[in-house]
DNA sequence: GTTAGCACTCTCGGCTGTCGAGTGCTAATC
DNA sequence: GATTAGCACTCGACAGCCGAGAGTGCTAAC
């Protein structure tokens, strides 16, 4: 039996239908709702021959039909390429997203609030790993008289720090010398790269190996290698206006979950590097996740480095808004984090 | 009628069964399971007389009684100085407390995770204002050829940063004299007090005007005057595990109030700045709240800041564990906050 | 003042019957 | 051969009912 065009229409008035109400669909509803000029019964068969093909689950015998997740594929497989997002909304997360970047987990925090707002779904926003990012500036700060920070500004303009240990001898002058000497040795390397370089002046000039050990173990804290990344996530509550999460046992695996920020970022990682991927239902391997689509992107930051963004939502979302959204804020956070300079908005006053 | 000795007894026996069970209590119970030396009876002769007093509440004539509002009031205001943490569990959190301080956000997110794990409640914690913390150190970094990235190191070690825009005939070596001029200028002074040294700056030095105005306009940013500050929260799926959320519309409506950190902050600023303050059920004022008890204390910042942290649990919320754990992560967190040096770990190998 | 005894009330779970939605099948029709 | 009308059938949702169990309030006795 094949996939003939009338089936696949039909096939995509009820998950039209179910993305929308979430109640099973019967033949009736699309003979009537949806126009095909066919009696309910010829549905019925054609619905009947769906579900033997496994494009259609009957949740009981008197039910109408709800899209398998086989269903829920191939729909999704033949939007790619569709999203567009209109043009006032555009507008509109463009102008959100022209605020001054500092911290890179205050533009993905942005990013999570537009998202979820604009979808009505949860979503997830993970950094990026950092070995990629180039060192523009280094630079040490003092904060008391037995440690400093170091703060490091990359070719993205974001700013990364960390608190160190540092020799009481040494005041704010030679703090600034350091900074200078580090900074040209560093800069234009990634991060990834500075602890052979870090190894390599230890050699030379045997008097810093404190330095440089303590910037290498910085480096590796930055960097984040094994360690979580910082994962953000927004419209937890939304899970709540679907149907599918009535169940508080379901609702609280799922919350809890979220609020995992190792589980979850290890969730988003497992997607690879792949500009875009969804999973739907038990594709995504949690037991928590049977009913969820989670659809994720990829966003750069300079050259090479990526970060994850993603959405939750019920199998049945709403697959044409949310991922032409998603779709759309990660190229936003891609053109903002990849600008050499961090734009700062017109007619700001604050400028020395 | 008043509330003697053996009344008290039991409405403590009824309030203390009912943070366990959460069902109602029956006469029975009190009288088998408290020892009370009486017969049931006697027993429901007294509650009869408590709920006429106002202590108990029925939820139906033949079901057991549940405490009131008014009798949580009670038994808190009972408990009030009694609070104390037992040792080891002492021990586990100064621990976790030992860590490095580098962003005040960061301190206040441990806090919160720790609080939320150890009662098994959500907690909620604010950042301070930060007008009363004295200012160490002031640097420029330059962050591209028009930006510098702006840190400032308060007297407790914290450190704060915030982007501006800078002249582009500003190299490194001139910012880092501009820090060096500014942090001698103000150093020792309060974030509140920045903005009138700066203007007197402006007035009798021109030439400095826009740098004077650029940071004047971070001070703003970085107090925080109305601003929402920054309220972590923790443990939100823990409200789950009490039976008064099993329904979704009351636990959807609370963890909205919990996603909405403007609302949140509100209501913890409402608090003022007793050192701590229990509000029960009705008293926080939000519908939302009608089944919650929201305890919280204030911990401090150097001299004068106070920052709130909070627990949120059902109103039959075991208040001594709930309460001892409170004050006390409070109190770790005003002894780090406010150590004039940020304490590190021992055998921390990034020494410089 | 305390308590035993008992009638009374109310919730909860299980069971039943009805209603309505929707299907599957068959036979007639195009 | 595809389509459709008609009808029997199935199943879930819902309301109503019943009995069991929990717990009280009251009364009368101690």
């Amino acid at each position: 039996m094949k996939l003939d065009e009338r089936k696949f229409r039909i096939l995509q008035a009820i998950i039209d239908d179910y993305i929308v109400t979430a109640i099973p669909v019967a033949s009736r509803t699309i003979s009537k709702k949806y126009d095909m000029g066919v009696s309910p019964a010829t549905i019925r068969n054609e619905m009947s021959d769906l579900e033997e093909l496994g494009y259609l689950d009957q949740p009981h015998v008197s039910a109408g039909r709800i899209p398998s997740n086989k269903a829920y594929r191939l729909y999704v497989d033949e939007l790619v390429g569709s999203f567009h997002l209109d043009e006032a909304t555009q507008r509109r997360l463009r102008d959100r997203f022209m605020v001054r970047a500092r911290q890179i987990e205050d533009v993905v925090g942005t990013a999570a609030q537009a998202l979820s707002e604009l979808t009505n779904y949860t979503s997830v926003v993970m950094t990026p790993k950092q070995q990629q990012m180039r060192i523009r500036n280094l630079q040490l700060v003092q904060t008391s008289s037995s440690s400093a920070l170091v703060v490091i500004v990359t070719d993205s303009g974001i700013v990364r720090d960390c608190v160190i240990h540092v020799h009481e001898s040494l005041d704010s002058d030679a703090l600034y010398a350091i900074s200078k000497m580090l900074t040209e040795r560093l800069s234009g390397h990634t991060l990834g790269e500075v602890e052979g370089i870090l190894e390599e002046l230890i050699k030379r000039s045997p008097g810093n190996e404190n330095v440089a050990r303590g910037i290498s173990t910085l480096m590796d804290q930055l960097q984040g290698g094994d360690l979580p990344r910082t994962v953000r996530v927004a419209g937890t509550s939304n899970i709540f206006n679907y149907p599918e999460y009535n169940d508080v046992t379901k609702a609280k695996a799922l919350i809890s979950l979220l609020e995992d920020k190792e589980r979850l970022s290890e969730l988003m990682r497992s997607r690879g590097t792949m500009e875009f991927s969804i999973r739907i239902g038990a594709e995504n391997g949690l037991p928590e996740m049977n009913d969820c689509t989670m659809a994720t992107a990829t966003y750069r930051v300079g050259q090479g480095t990526v970060g994850t963004i993603g959405i939750i939502g019920p199998t049945r979302m709403n697959y044409k808004k949310a991922l032409s959204t998603m779709l759309f804020i990660g190229q936003q956070l891609s053109e903002m984090l990849s600008r050499s300079n961090v734009p700062l908005p017109d007619g700001s006053e604050d400028t020395i």
